[in-house]
DNA sequence: TTGCGTGTCAAGTGTTATTTCACAACATTA
DNA sequence: TAATGTTGTGAAATAACACTTGACACGCAA
């Protein structure tokens, strides 16, 4: 049962909030979170939803149901599938059930005309593969532009500061693959 | 939050379980049940564990956390590069340049017609993710199988034993995401 | 009618989720 | 060096609510 904690503290750490800061966010005291994540205490169903939602993952993976072994491991029609808005004209959704336990996380990108996105907003540092599926993508390393079309694909690392921009008449798709997921 | 108990009291009815007998196997009276399901009451985690547990669900499932049903995609990637025959009718190509500090190593096979893999040839422990980009793939984990249409995509274990095969009439393009590289 | 099944409600009881406050360990700054 | 601010953790108190008890009303069969 404390896996849930285990669960918590990794991707509390992965993504260098304090644990003050955290259980700001939720409405609980630092206290109590931390004894969450030692498995001194279990939180209410409702605090574990709070939870899940600021570390951007689900309930399912904190209790380490969506392990890489039991879950099903497909996903179906991802290419259509909600998605959350993160700015202006740019949806991404995940193509993967979200999971501490995995190494990998698969994005799907999809930018309208002219969407771009803001400096550097993604960091965390692993590393980015980037395919470009449709339309063409501009991508900028350090100052350093490089286009790219549909079919070219991009290998970074996440450290170095990136901006990219929808440089297509129309919708541009792009799956994205980064390491290790603290998205 | 009251979607766990219309979830619980549609896989009750559905196995025809009644209140007081899913309530015994649970530990808990039919009453509090009956509030759970009604969305007077929330469950613990535990007792929504051993709930789920019994009605062969996860607690992902229960809280509306699973994946959906979803349509077909739209995706019209096609790509065309150069790459390595690996066996009968499978091109693998690199997407990008073999490097010992890379985490992830992305492949495009390409799988002509009734092209397969042998038995889990591929067999390093890291994780994969596949995309389907064009036809259609079966994948067999563990003697399971999984139908990947265009669109779809898989994540697993390597270390699971792995086959694929086209079943497609015609080509079959699929992005695969291997970690870590054992090139 | 009687009896047994169903699900639900109100008002309790206990458990525990959560808080408060304090402490020790490690940095940072003066 | 001490002072001040972080960090995470622990014990004890309290407030919340998970859960029980014991009803009730309904439908169905003998």
């Amino acid at each position: 049962m404390e896996i849930i904690g285990v669960n918590i503290k990794k991707l509390r750490t992965e993504g260098k909030i304090s644990l003050r800061e955290l259980a700001k966010k939720l409405n609980v005291s630092a206290s109590f979170l931390s004894q969450v994540e030692t498995g001194k205490a279990t939180p209410s169903i409702s605090t574990l939803k709070a939870l899940a939602d600021s570390l951007q993952t689900s309930v399912g993976a904190l209790l380490g149901e969506s392990d890489v072994e039991n879950n099903n491991p497909v996903l179906k029609g991802a290419m259509n599938k909600a998605g959350k808005r993160t700015a202006e004209g740019m949806t991404v959704s995940l193509l993967t059930s979200p999971d501490p336990t995995k190494q990998m996380e698969p994005l799907l990108f999809e930018l309208e005309k002219n969407a771009t996105s803001g400096r550097s907003q993604y960091k965390h540092f692993g590393q980015e593969f980037v395919l470009v599926l449709k339309g063409a993508l501009e991508i900028t390393l350090n100052e350093t532009r490089y286009m790219l079309q549909r079919g070219d694909s991009i290998y970074f690392n996440s450290s170095t500061p990136h901006i990219f921009k929808n440089v297509f008449n129309g919708e541009t798709q792009a799956l994205w693959v980064v390491t290790p997921p603290t998205f």
